[in-house]
DNA sequence: GGGCAAATGTGACATTTATCACATTTCAGA
DNA sequence: TCTGAAATGTGATAAATGTCACATTTGCCC
């Protein structure tokens, strides 16, 4: 835990840049850093969701328990808020919140961030826009998930990895194949499968947990197509 | 189109009953209903998203188009806002929503919408409830439909439809065999086949498109077992 | 009511994916 | 460095689902 100074902090959320001075300082009053390692539970499904959770930096998985096991519904990448759907939607959280590496999370007391919605209009409308853009990914990312078969839907993992989170061709995979299988609904053995088979093509190298696309054309045709 | 009165309006939602007289007054100049009948496309994928959609009175179906077709992402049932994502997160309609039954909506100019956020704290915060909550609506199916086989898939739309859309155990179902393919994602064909043999078991009788449901704690452990 | 387009039912077969079993590799902690 | 648990690779087989083809039914419009 340690002592923020939301005032010169450079990675305010864009609402938290809307914030006037007065309410950065009571924010700075209601809100604690904490930081988590790789493999850390930063809330967990079932619990009370009694703070706002802002990821300062780092990479979380967002997952909730399904019928047959975990389901990891989506990737945060800082900064962005973390949980803000099972905070303000029901009084316990209805999915979990794991670091996927080392990262820096600041918790924020929900009544000052209600009241910072009710006192200030462009604050409110900020985060408006923040929950329907993520609205907008999931849908899309839904859509596209649940008409792709297997390879399909793993090129697009890794090229959302490569082009978004990492913004490189080579990358330290961050998920395990078990969280990759949770996270395109599959067996972790189909996993294993696929990428083998991406390697054998020479579309992509793997070292170990290090990932390099050779061929990320190729990769988006298999995206792409299914 | 028909000339509003906001003010008297039994099917207000949650954060329109937040709005204070002068405001309800403003909304009923800048408000427009227009009704739609089955089958009508309320907006389109890649119009502009000019006005805020609230559903009044009946059915929609909200979906996208994907790789290999249409995705039903979600059905929407009055009273409603029907696409605060789409207007707010992007200029363009990121999906579609066609009325299922005829269908009563009322259109808001989205500077009115969007000055009653910046104004009303209240109706700020009501809406992004609203918007939390379809979320986790939207994670927990999401969840369910993609860890579970096709019968498990369509059991949860039936008892979904019996539970909360018509609150009865036989109804009209509002989806044709394409459709409902659409919304589960697989072929036609699997779901005339699946709904064929909850038929021939006995849980389901089907008569034309009217849907009875005889056995509803079988359809529940085909739900959840998937 | 007749005729036509759309929707539905169904068999045969191909493809995809899951499951089980077990060998091998990796990695963290003693 | 050793060691055991966890993670990964891979073959064989079963199960689920898609695809194609075509018959049948439904619903709508004249």
């Amino acid at each position: 835990m340690a002592n923020p100074e939301c005032k010169l902090c450079g990675l305010k959320s864009p609402a938290a840049e809307l914030l006037t001075s007065n309410e950065l300082e009571k924010l700075e009053l209601n809100c604690a850093q904490v930081n988590f390692k790789k493999g850390d539970v930063i809330f967990r499904e079932g619990t009370l969701a009694t703070n706002i959770a802002y990821l300062k930096t780092g990479l979380v998985k967002v997952h909730m328990k399904g019928p047959t096991g975990d389901k990891i519904l989506r990737l945060m990448k800082a900064p962005s808020y973390l949980g803000l759907p099972t905070t303000f939607g029901d009084k316990v959280n209805n999915y979990s919140a794991t670091a996927l590496i080392d990262s820096h999370i600041c918790f924020i007391s929900l009544d000052t961030f209600i009241e910072f919605i009710f006192k200030n209009g462009s604050f409110a409308y900020e985060i408006i826009l923040d929950l329907c853009k993520n609205e907008l990914a999931d849908y899309q990312k839904y859509t596209n998930m649940s008409q792709k078969q297997l390879p399909g839907r793993l090129a697009e993992i890794l090229l959302c990895m490569s082009h978004e989170v990492f913004k490189s061709n080579r990358f330290e995979l961050p998920l395990n194949n078990n969280e990759l299988s949770d996270f395109i609904s599959t067996s972790r053995e189909s996993v294993s499968r696929i990428l083998s088979d991406f390697s054998k093509e020479g579309i992509i190298i793997m070292n170990k947990k290090e990932i390099t696309i050779l061929k990320e054309d190729i990769l988006e045709k298999i995206s792409i197509k299914g």
